[in-house]
DNA sequence: TTGCTAATCCCTA
DNA sequence: TAGGGATTAGCAA
């Protein structure tokens, strides 16, 4: 019988060979290559402590020969290391060492080991393979895990094994192999796993109470301490670790592992600076509709989707460690800087005195910044030393609801459309967030924005921020501004202005209007305003809170009116619905250009001049116009000055705006009063209209030209805007046909009161003249600008008689128009 | 009680 | 039908 073979052979050995080891156990001796000199040792070898006692002393005494394997433990590291015969036969063998008087009792095959009957039996008795026969096994398993038929029988003849005896081997050592393998990785992950979480707490911990690293004292927001940013990129590097390990983990467990051991609130990690540094500002805030404090509010970044923002902002994230981490720690700052200037604004909205005074001069609430600096920590830093604060505040009813004008608000572009006169230019420069569930409820973006007074004197005002909306409460919501200057590297070094938090806050009415509270909030450099618009600006009428109202409510009721069907018209000729809708968006083209030319925004490429015999106060700027339909082709030249006026805006608005009075300043008008040929309102004030002038006293040139123009008026200041424009092309315009090829060069007029109190909705007819005397209350600020094609070849050289010829003009209209109204005193 | 090993059962490609 | 996962039985620590 083979086996009986093979058992004569075990006995062979002497057990000359040894290795190296310290338990007794685990160490015992034999020459792992097989061969002649391999021992199987007996249990009752074993189970006699004298002998083990002996055979260490015998290894010890440097027994010479075998591996001296000394496998110690059974790490699954182990399995690592090669080696000629295997790192995990020490134990092995050491069970086959113990069974081998089993196996060689148990006679026969493994499977039948007292059958005598064919059957095998239910329970076999119990065996191991020899060592020789698993040191055989190793060595191929090392060499081919996956041994064919042909392999397997090969070894079981040559170990005197069943071939299935070698399969299941095989089977079970892949197994064995497998489950160690994951048993491995899952401790390693394990291990990091807890090291992580310790992390994390830690970093937890540090930014639950944070300090500043200079004086010891609470850290704010807006002043980040280095030690602080550095928690802030180990967290995000954290937090990314965990997920991934967590999601191994769960891998191998086959189970999900949550990264976080027990259920944390919310906005304890990422807000802890944030939250601690809210409930210090939440002292003492008036009731009402909104919750003002902001641990109410569902704040934390997971709400707003900010984790996951990275399908709103692909770019960097997933695919960019570095970047990732940088832009998730960006992210992360916007956030909180957007989450402090949204519990900010609150506060401004809600707080009445002593925060905010209500102004003997027309009733204007002025900020007590006193009051301000104990109560709000500046989120954006300290205000630099030679910046002026404005900060106004206006409470008004307009006519559309919160999500409407919230969606107006985080569209770049229907704000532009929404605030035509303020807003130059703007755009949504990055995402962080679109908001939750489809809603506009913790939308989070990058905006850039020019904003103006029609002033040649006030320069556009640059800024960059961000824009945060946020739901408070149904129909209640509140969006909010705040530069990012202080937090962003590339911008550039001169900013002029800085917007401190800054927006609105709207609550749906029961009769479809809603409340919105405006709260505008800005430090900027005065320095580069003319001394004339100083008063107005720091006020907070150039770009205060009056202004968006005052824009917003006008706006909102023209497009109530527009979509009403009682449209209110008193035109002498048949426009259709969509020519109404044509020349409204004719002239609303026109008066985006003209406030384009009055303001030199980087809309369009203006250059600047500077000429002799060019009155210091006007500036004229010229470009060239090409390929634009809107526009006649060639040198365009755009002049505009502002001017005080002793008379009340709404006075100067209501001359300007007269078709009879016009001859009195416009050469278009040859001399004779104009003839309204259409007027389409725009709201309930006359003065907010569009129409189509023409001259009673037409010359043979002048025959196909109308005048199209737009006026406007609300609380803040008001606009006359025209243009000449082609008869047969306002034919088309007026029959619904596309106005964009309709070309216009605009003129026009701005007025703004000369100051504070004031306001031009608040005035009677007569009232605002001041007596004569300049500066004195109830003036205007007059400003004009034309724009003229002073050659139709847009590569013709511009001369310095066109130059003055425009000076003049607008000198000139200055002139007729101050000599109008003082003789109309 | 736990871990290891040989073997079995059952499912799937 | 071979191979692999799940499970079981026997044993040792």
């Amino acid at each position: 019988m083979s086996f009986g073979g093979f058992l004569d052979n075990s006995h062979g050995g002497d057990g000359g060979g040894s290795g190296g080891g310290a338990r007794i156990v685990a160490d015992i001796p034999y020459n792992i290559r097989g061969g002649p000199m391999s021992q199987p040792l007996s249990k009752s070898m074993f189970n006699s402590p004298g002998l083990s006692l002996a055979l260490q002393t015998t290894m010890e005494g440097g027994g010479g020969g075998g591996g001296g394997v000394g496998e110690i433990g059974r790490m699954p590291e182990s399995y690592e290391t090669g080696g000629g015969g295997g790192a995990r036969r020490s134990r092995e063998e050491e069970h086959e060492s113990r069974s081998g008087s089993d196996n060689m009792d148990g006679g026969g095959s493994g499977d039948d080991p007292d059958g005598d009957d064919g059957k095998p039996p239910r329970k076999k008795r119990y065996h191991r393979h020899t060592p020789q026969q698993i040191q055989e096994l190793e060595a191929l398993f090392k060499e081919c895990p996956h041994p064919d038929e042909k392999q397997r029988l090969e070894l079981s003849r040559r170990l005197c094994l069943e071939t299935r005896q070698v399969k299941f081997w095989f089977q079970n050592r892949r197994t064995q192999m497998k489950t160690q393998l994951e048993r491995h990785e899952n401790s390693i992950l394990r291990q990091e796993n807890d090291k992580l979480r310790a992390e994390n707490m830690s970093i937890r911990e540090a930014m639950r109470n944070p300090m500043c690293s200079n004086c010891g004292g609470p850290a704010m927001i807006g002043d980040i301490s280095l030690e602080e940013q550095h928690l802030r990129i180990e967290n995000a590097r954290l937090k990314d670790e965990l997920d991934r390990v967590c999601a191994l983990a769960g891998k191998f467990l086959g189970r999900p592992v949550s990264t976080m051991a027990p259920p944390m609130p919310n906005s304890s990690l990422e807000l802890g600076v944030g939250g601690n540094h809210f409930h210090q500002l939440q002292g003492g805030g008036s009731g009402g509709v909104l919750s003002s404090s902001t641990s109410a509010l569902p704040l934390g970044p997971p709400d707003f989707g900010i984790s996951s923002a990275s399908s709103v902002v692909p770019s960097s994230r997933a695919s960019n460690t570095v970047m990732g981490m940088d832009s998730s720690l960006e992210r992360s700052m916007y956030l909180e800087l957007a989450l402090a200037a949204m519990d900010e604004l609150v506060k401004l909205a809600q707080t009445d005195e002593p925060l905010w005074i209500r102004s003997l001069e027309g009733g204007r609430e002025i900020m007590n910044h006193d009051e301000y600096s104990r109560i709000v920590t500046p989120c954006i830093g300290l205000k630099p030393n030679d910046y002026v604060s404005e900060a106004s505040r206006e409470t008004g009813m307009v006519i559309i609801n919160s999500l409407a004008l919230v969606e107006t608000l985080m569209d770049s572009n229907k704000w532009a459309e929404m605030f035509p006169c303020m807003i130059a230019r703007t755009s949504t420069t990055d995402v962080i967030s679109t908001g939750m569930g489809g809603t506009r409820n913790g939308a989070l973006q990058l905006m850039h924005a020019e904003l103006q007074v029609l002033s040649p004197l006030v320069p556009v005002r640059e800024v960059n921020f961000l824009r945060f909306c946020k739901q408070h409460a149904e129909g209640v919501w509140a969006v909010v501004d705040v530069s990012i200057d202080t937090i962003r590297e590339n911008t550039p070094a001169f900013m002029s202005c800085r917007r401190l938090p800054s927006g609105c806050v709207v609550q749906d009415m029961p009769n479809g209007y809603s409340k919105v509270t405006w709260v505008e909030h800005a430090e900027y450099d005065e320095g580069i305003v003319h001394e004339l618009y100083r008063p107005l600006i720091r006020a907070g009428m150039g770009f205060g809170a009056q202004r968006w109202v005052a824009a917003l409510q006008r706006q909102c009721e023209c497009l109530a009116i527009l979509m009403s069907s009682a449209v209110p018209t008193r035109d002498h000729t048949a426009i259709t619905a969509s020519g109404r809708k044509s020349m409204l968006k004719l002239a609303q083209r026109m008066t985006d250009n003209f406030c384009a030319g009055v303001c030199a925004s980087t809309v369009y490429k203006w250059n600047k001049l500077r000429a002799n015999n060019v009155d210091e106060d006007v500036r004229v700027m010229t470009r060239q116009s090409v390929d634009d339909p809107g526009e006649p082709p060639g040198i365009v030249l755009s002049a505009a000055t502002s001017v005080w006026l002793p008379v009340s805006p709404q006075r100067l608005f209501d001359f300007l705006r007269d078709e009879q009075l016009r001859s009195e300043w416009d050469i278009l008008s040859n001399g004779g009063p104009m003839q309204e040929m259409a007027h389409i309102a725009k709201g309930q004030d006359h003065g907010n209209c569009v129409s189509l002038l023409r001259a009673s006293a037409m010359n043979a040139n002048q025959s196909s030209m109308l005048i199209l123009q737009e006026t406007c008026i609300d609380s803040a200041g008001s606009l006359v805007v025209y243009a000449p424009v082609d008869i047969p092309a306002m034919h088309v315009v007026m029959n619904g046909g596309d106005s964009a090829y309709v070309a216009l060069l605009p003129s026009g007029f701005a007025i703004v009161p000369d100051g504070p109190g004031n306001r031009v909705g608040s005035e009677t007819e007569n009232g605002g003249v001041g007596g004569g005397s300049g500066g004195g209350a109830g003036g205007s600020l007059l400003t004009v600008a034309f724009q003229i094609l002073v050659n139709s070849l847009p590569t013709a050289k511009l001369t310095v008689e066109s130059v003055e010829t425009v000076n003049n003009l607008i000198l000139c209209t200055v002139q007729k128009i101050k000599a109008a109204l003082q003789s109309d005193n």
